[in-house]
DNA sequence: CTGTTAGCGCGTTCAT
DNA sequence: ATGAACGCGCTAACAG
C-alpha cells in the first residue's frame, strides 16, 4: 500500500481494503457479481475516503463511451446562448439527455477553423443549423451518431420544421389583408455578408437552409396574391440581432410615406420585434401604417403588446427529438414538425 | 501491422508510417521536436487517412487535462436556457472559454441527487448560483479549481455583484418619486416554497443569497425614507418565470384600488415585466397609476415602451470574470462587480 | 532529431 | 463470489 496517495483510486481504495480493483469497480457497476455486504462496505469505505466512483476520463477510454453528446452550433455560442431559439432548442436537448444521464457539451460553429481536440469526447453530435464550412463537421469522428437540425447532412438523421408551408401560410394571411407595398426582411441570404437592401441577383443560390425556404413560402404567396415577386423590395440581416438589425429596418421606415412598405413579412421574431420597437418609436400605429409578421414564436414577441402575429415553431421539441434521435430513443430518420399560425395584433 | 483496423490510432498510423508512435504524437503537440519534412508527411498521412489527432478520452486520461470546464446550475438547464440572465452570463463564459481552446459542459444542480459521473470529467467548476444542497458539490472533485457566482463557498474564488447597494439606490430612486403604498416582489426568499404573499415571519434566515441582499437594500431605502418595513406587503415569487409569477401579479393587480401598491420593487426584470404585462391589460397607465422597478437590465425591458426602470448588471462580464479565474488567467479572489441604475419610463 | 518504455485509471475476461 | 492480468490510446521522460 503506498504511503500517501494524493488522489484516490479504484486501485488505491482496493488495497486499502484488501480486495482486488475488479471487486471495487464491481461494487460501482455491477452490483449483482458481488455480495450486498460486501457491496457495502467497499462504498461506505469510498465515501469515507471522499472517493466519488471511478474516474471519468479513464472510465470513457475504457468503455469508449464518455455519456457526453456534443451540440456543435452554428453560430458562436455567445450569439446562440442569447438568442431565444437556440437557448430553447437546448433546453429541449438538455432536457432529454439529463433525463438519459448524460450532459451536454458546447461546441462553437463559427469563430473556429478546426473543431477543439475534445470534440471527439463525446458519443454523439447534434449539429445545429448550417456550418459556414463543412471543415468542421470533417473533423468530427465519422463513426458516431449525428442529427442534423435546420439543414441536412448526406446521409444523416435530420430534424427539420415545415418552413415553407409556414411561410406560405403566414403570407397568405397577412397579403389577405390588403396591403399596398409589402416588403420582406430576410435573415442571412446574401452570397456575401450585406446588411441592407438586395436584389434578387445577390441572392445566395437555391440551397437547403431554412431562410431559403421561408423566402420561398412568401415568394409563392405573393405570386398565387397576385403579385410578382420581383417587384417587391427585400432587405437583408447579417446576424438575428437588435443591434443588428437595427439600422436596416430604420432605413426602411424612414423611407417617405409613400415608399415606405405597409407590411413586412420578417424572418423572424427577432426582426419583427427591432421592426415593432422603432416603429413605435417613430409614432407609427400598429397595424393600422404597418403591419408585421415574424417567424419562430418566441415569448417575448406574445407576452407584449401589440402581439405580434406569427409562425411558432417548437425549438424545445426540435431540442427533445434531436437528443432522442442521438441516443437512440427515437428512430433516426429525417423529421419535419409541423408549425401553428398564431395571429396576434401585429397583423390581424 | 494489424490487417484491417477498426478504428485509426496514432499507433496504427505510426506503424503504416513505419516510424514510433512518439513522434506521430510529436508531429500533432510538439512541431518542434520533428523535421517539419517529416511532420508534413505525417500530417497529410493522417488527413487521407482520416485519422483527426490524438483521441480526445485517451490524451485526457494521460496528460489529466480534458479542456473542458463544467458550469454547475443551480436550477435545470431547461429552466437557465430560457432565463435572460443565465444564458447571458453562460454566452460569456463561453466567450472566454472559446478564444483558450477550451469547451463547455453544462451540469445541472437541481433535480439530480447525484451529478452525472461525466462530471469529474471537467479540468474545472464555475458554480453557478445557490445549490439547492450541498450534497452535489461534495461529489465534485476535490482538488479541481472551483469558482462560486452569485453566492459563496467556503475558500473559493467567487464573482458577485453589489446587490445590496443597488436595490438600496433604485428603491430610494423610487420612493423619492413618492409612494403612497410600496410593496415588494420577491424572488424565492421563503423557507417553504410559496407563490403569493408572505409574512417577515416566513423568510429565510440571513444568509448570503442574492435575493436576501437585494431585499436588505430595498428595507433599509425603506427605512431611510421614514417608512417601516414591516408594514410594507411582500409576495414571494417561486421560479423567475412568466408562467409562476403571472398569478401572483394578478392577484396584486386585482386589489381593491385602495389596497393595491403604487410601486412595486421587484427583484427582477423578468417579475417586474411580468406586472408590466398584465397591468397593461388591465388598463393601468404606468407610470401614473403603477410604478415598477426591476433588477437585472435585460435586453427585453429596454427594447419595449415604455423601458424598464432597473438596475443592469453585466451578467456576460460576470461569465467572462469566472471564466479568466478557472482558467487561472485572472486571480482567484473574491471580486464585486458594480452595477448601473438604469432610468426607464416605468419608474421615472 | 527519433525511438523505447512505462504507465495514466479503469473494465473485463478468464481463471479459481 | 473473487482476483490476476491485459490493454483502451496516448504522452512524457529518457536513451540513443
Amino acid at each position: 500500500m503506498p504511503a500517501q496517495q494524493r488522489r484516490i483510486t479504484l486501485k488505491y481504495l482496493a488495497a486499502k481494503l484488501g480486495v482486488s480493483t475488479a471487486t471495487v469497480s464491481n461494487a460501482f457497476n455491477r452490483p449483482d457479481q458481488l455480495s450486498p455486504k460486501l457491496r457495502d462496505s467497499i462504498l461506505a469505505e469510498a465515501k469515507r475516503l471522499g472517493y466519488n466512483g471511478p474516474d471519468a476520463k479513464a472510465r470513457s477510454l475504457r468503455t469508449g463511451r464518455s455519456c457526453i453528446i456534443a451540440v456543435v452550433l452554428a453560430e458562436t455560442l455567445t450569439y446562440s446562448l442569447n438568442d431565444a431559439v437556440a437557448s430553447e432548442f437546448l433546453s429541449g436537448v438538455a432536457e432529454v439527455l439529463d433525463a438519459h444521464g448524460h450532459t451536454l457539451l458546447l461546441l462553437p460553429g463559427r469563430g473556429r477553423t478546426q473543431s477543439p481536440g475534445s470534440a471527439s469526447m463525446a458519443d454523439g453530435f447534434i449539429v445545429y443549423g448550417l456550418m459556414p464550412t463543412t471543415t468542421l463537421l470533417d473533423g468530427l469522428p465519422q463513426q458516431c451518431p449525428r442529427v442534423a437540425v435546420d439543414f441536412d447532412i448526406d446521409g444523416c438523421a435530420a430534424v427539420h420544421v415545415d418552413n415553407q408551408p409556414a411561410s406560405y401560410a403566414i403570407a397568405r394571411h397577412a397579403l389577405a389583408g390588403g396591403a399596398k407595398r409589402p416588403g420582406i426582411v430576410n435573415l442571412r441570404l446574401t452570397e456575401q455578408p450585406c446588411n441592407g437592401r438586395i436584389t434578387h441577383q445577390t441572392l445566395l443560390p437555391e440551397k437547403h437552409t431554412i431562410t431559403r425556404s421561408r423566402l420561398a413560402g412568401f415568394h409563392q404567396a405573393l405570386h398565387d396574391h397576385g403579385i410578382d415577386p420581383k417587384g417587391v423590395p427585400m432587405w437583408n440581416i447579417e446576424e438575428n440581432t437588435f443591434d443588428v438589425s437595427a439600422p436596416v429596418i430604420e432605413d426602411i421606415l424612414d423611407l417617405p410615406a409613400g415608399e415606405r412598405p405597409d407590411l413586412l413579412l420578417c424572418m423572424s421574431d427577432r426582426i419583427a420585434l427591432t421592426a415593432l420597437t422603432l416603429a413605435e418609436q417613430r409614432g407609427l400605429r400598429i397595424p393600422e401604417d404597418l403591419r408585421l409578421t415574424g417567424f419562430d414564436g418566441i415569448r417575448e414577441g406574445q407576452y407584449r403588446a401589440p402581439r405580434l402575429t406569427t409562425v411558432r415553431q417548437d425549438s424545445a421539441e426540435k431540442g427533445r427529438l434531436a437528443a432522442s434521435m442521438i441516443l437512440g430513443i427515437a428512430p433516426r430518420q429525417r423529421q419535419v414538425l409541423t408549425t401553428e399560425l398564431l395571429l396576434g395584433d401585429s397583423c390581424p
